[in-house]
DNA sequence: CTGAAAGCGCTTACAG
DNA sequence: CTGAAAGCGCTTACAG
C-alpha cells in the first residue's frame, strides 16, 4: 500500500538490462533474446511494475480514453446512454471515462477543460447547459462532439414533428385540453418551452382553439419536477392527457396521480419521452417515445473518431425516428365519454398519422 | 482542432521570459513583477496555453482523481450511488472518473489495473464479481476500497436480520408461501442465494414449515432477471408475495404481473431492495427497503481517504439501519381472507418488530 | 540482439 | 524578481 510502485529503472536493474530492453520487452517492437526476455519478465512479476500510465501517455501523445461529461447519472436515460457510448467506443478500443459535474454548472466547464488538458484524446459532452461552440472554445485543440446538437452529426432529431405527432395521436383520441412538461435537454439555442409553445399554439389554431401558456409547465428531467409540473397543470382544470419531455418526469405524472387518486389512464392520460426499461415496467405500462439511443450513439463516436483523425465525414444527414410506443397509459376519451369505461384503451390498430409501435 | 496544443515553451518564448517563470505565473508559487505576469498571461489566452495535465501529474505523482469501476450504470441504484460519490468525493477536492466494464467480467480486471498505473490516485471497486483481496492484487501500490464489502470499512450492514425482518413483516400479515429472487451484488463469499436459503430455513422451520428451494430464484439486477425470476416462483402455485434483493428486479416482478393479469398487492405482494426513486413512483408504490446510501458512500470515502494519507481509522463498526420503506405493495392477507377486499392494505400503525418508515 | 542518449511537458530546488 | 538545470518515467531514433 504504502510502498513506492516499481519503475522501469527499477526493472531494468534488477535483470542487469538497460532501461530500454525492457521496455522493448513490454512492447515487443523488437527481438528480444529468450534468457533476457525471461529475466526481465520475473522481475516484473517480482517487482510487480507496470507502466506509469502518463509517462506513457506523454510520450505517445495519446491516451486511449474519451471523456464523457454529464451532469449526474441517476437519470436512466442518462445512464442507458453511457452504457451505450462505452459500448460503442470500444469498439474502436477507446475507453470511456466519465466526469460527474454535478448540479453545479460551473463544474461542468472546469470539468471539459480540465478533460481536455490532454486526460483524454477526445470529449463528449452530454451537458445541456453547454452549447457545442462553447464546448469546443473550452476544449481547446481537443476534438469534442456535443451530442445530437452538433450541426456535423448527420442525423437529425425532428422534435417538432414529434409534438405535431403527438398532439394529433390525443386529439384523434378525444382530448383536447392537453399538458406539457419541458426538458431541458434539447436545443439550447431554442429551449423545449419556446419550440412546443410554437407547435401547440398552430396546432390548436388549426383545430380553432387557443393555447393557454399555463399548459406547459417547466421540467428539470426529475421526478420531483415531473410532480411539480403536473400539479401546476392539474390545477387548470378539465386536464384529460399530459406528455413530458422525458420519461423521468413522467414518473413524476404517475406519482402526482397516485397521491392525488387520480387514475391512469381513465382519469388522466400520459406520454412519456426516451422509453427507458422501467418504462414498461410501471402499471399501467406507459406510452412513451422511443428515443434511438444506438443511432445516436453510433453517429456521435463515428463523427468523434473522424475529428480525432482529422477526417470528414460524407455529407448528407438523415432524419432518425421517433416511434411511439404505445402501450396503456393514453385513454381514448370517445369511447370514455361512449360510457364504456372498461374499454378505455385505445385499439390495436395501427395509427395512420405517427410512426408507432404497439406493444 | 488539428493544430498542435501550445506548450509551457511556446508560452516563455513568446512572452520572452523562461519556462519556470511561466510555472510560478500558473502557481503563484512566487512573486513575479506586474509587467511580465501581464505579458504571460496575455500569451496564455493569445495561445489558448492549458498545461498538460500528464506532464503535472508526473511531477506532482498524483492527478487529484479517484477512479470507480463500475458494471454497468443503468441500474438506477448504481447510478445514485455514483451521484452520491461524486458529491462525497468532491469534498475533499478529488475528481471522480467512471470506468464503465460492460458485461465482460474480464475488462474489469483490465480496468482496475489500467486505474491504478497511475491514472488516478485511489480506486473504488464496485464490480461485485472482484473480491477486496483481488482487487488488491489488481491495484498494486494504488489505494483501492471495494464498496461495503471491505473489511476496514468501520460500517456493517446486516442482511440475514433483514431477510428475517422482512420474512417476519410478511408472515405477520398472514403470508405463507413467499418467494425471494436474489440479488449478485452482496458478498462473494457467502453468496445472496446460499445466505438467504439458510435464513429462510431457520425461519420456516421456527414455524414448523419446510423450505421448497425453488422459491429462491437466481436474478441478476436487473428487469429482466426479475420477470424470469418471478415467473419461476409463480410456477410453483399459491405464492402470496415475493421479496427481492434489487429494485430493479422488483421492478420485473411489477412487470410480469401485468403482462399476467396479477394485481399488486391484492394477488401478490412484492417487496424491493434499495428505494430508488422510482420505486415511488410505481402504482401501487412500491414497498422497499431503504438502503443507506448516503452512509455507505461517507464511510467509503473516508476509508480511501485515509489510505491514501496512509492513516488508519479508529477501529470500531457500527451496523447500518436498512429500514423497510412501508408504501403499498404488499398486502394484508388476513383481512383479504376475511372477505375485505378493498382494503386490503396493512394498516399505518408501525410494526413493532422491525425498524420501518410509513409513507 | 542490446545500450546510451534525447526528449515528451512540466515543476522545483539551486543559483544569481 | 528571474533563469538554467535536473528530473519525473517512459519511448524511440541512433549507434553498435
Amino acid at each position: 500500500m504504502g510502498k513506492q510502485a516499481a519503475t522501469i529503472v527499477d526493472v531494468a536493474r534488477a535483470a542487469g538490462v538497460s532501461p530500454s530492453t525492457v521496455s522493448h520487452a513490454l512492447s515487443g517492437k523488437r527481438e528480444i533474446s529468450l534468457p533476457v526476455k525471461e529475466r526481465i519478465f520475473k522481475k516484473i512479476r517480482e517487482l510487480d511494475y507496470r507502466p506509469s500510465f502518463y509517462a506513457q501517455a506523454m510520450k505517445r501523445n495519446s491516451t486511449g480514453m474519451i471523456g464523457v461529461v454529464v451532469n449526474e447519472c441517476r437519470n436512466p436515460s442518462a445512464s442507458l446512454f453511457l452504457d451505450t457510448l462505452a459500448a460503442e467506443l470500444e469498439k474502436y478500443s477507446y475507453k470511456i471515462v466519465i466526469g460527474l459535474a454535478g448540479l453545479d454548472h460551473r463544474k461542468g466547464e472546469e470539468l471539459l477543460r480540465h478533460f481536455s488538458a490532454g486526460l483524454v484524446d477526445g470529449v463528449i459532452n452530454l451537458l445541456p447547459q453547454i452549447t457545442p461552440e462553447e464546448a469546443q472554445i473550452l476544449c481547446g485543440s481537443t476534438p469534442v462532439v456535443t451530442n445530437i446538437r452538433e450541426k456535423l452529426i448527420p442525423v437529425r432529431l425532428d422534435y417538432d414533428q414529434l409534438t405535431r405527432n403527438i398532439l394529433n395521436y390525443l386529439w384523434d383520441l378525444g382530448h383536447r385540453r392537453i399538458g406539457y412538461i419541458t426538458s431541458p435537454s434539447r436545443d439550447p439555442h431554442r429551449p423545449d418551452g419556446e419550440a412546443t409553445r410554437q407547435i401547440m399554439t398552430e396546432f390548436l389554431k388549426s383545430h380553432g382553439e387557443e393555447l393557454d401558456p399555463r399548459m406547459i409547465a417547466e421540467g428539470d428531467d426529475s421526478i420531483e419536477g415531473g410532480i411539480a409540473g403536473t400539479e401546476q397543470i392539474m390545477r387548470l382544470g378539465n386536464i384529460t392527457a399530459i406528455f413530458a419531455g422525458n420519461d423521468q418526469t413522467a414518473f413524476g405524472i404517475y406519482r402526482w396521480a397516485y397521491l392525488n387518486g387520480v387514475r391512469i389512464p381513465d382519469d388522466i392520460s400520459v406520454i412519456g419521452f426516451d422509453d427507458v426499461p422501467q418504462a414498461a415496467t410501471l402499471i399501467p405500462p406507459m406510452t412513451t417515445v422511443r428515443f434511438p439511443v444506438q443511432e445516436l450513439v453510433t453517429h456521435t463516436v463515428k463523427l468523434l473518431i473522424a475529428k480525432l483523425r482529422q477526417e470528414t465525414l460524407p455529407p448528407g444527414q438523415i432524419t432518425l425516428d421517433m416511434p411511439l410506443v404505445i402501450r396503456h397509459s393514453v385513454a381514448d376519451r370517445k369511447r370514455i365519454s361512449a360510457g364504456r369505461r372498461k374499454k378505455a384503451l385505445p385499439s390495436g390498430k395501427k395509427n395512420k398519422t405517427i410512426p408507432s409501435i404497439i406493444l
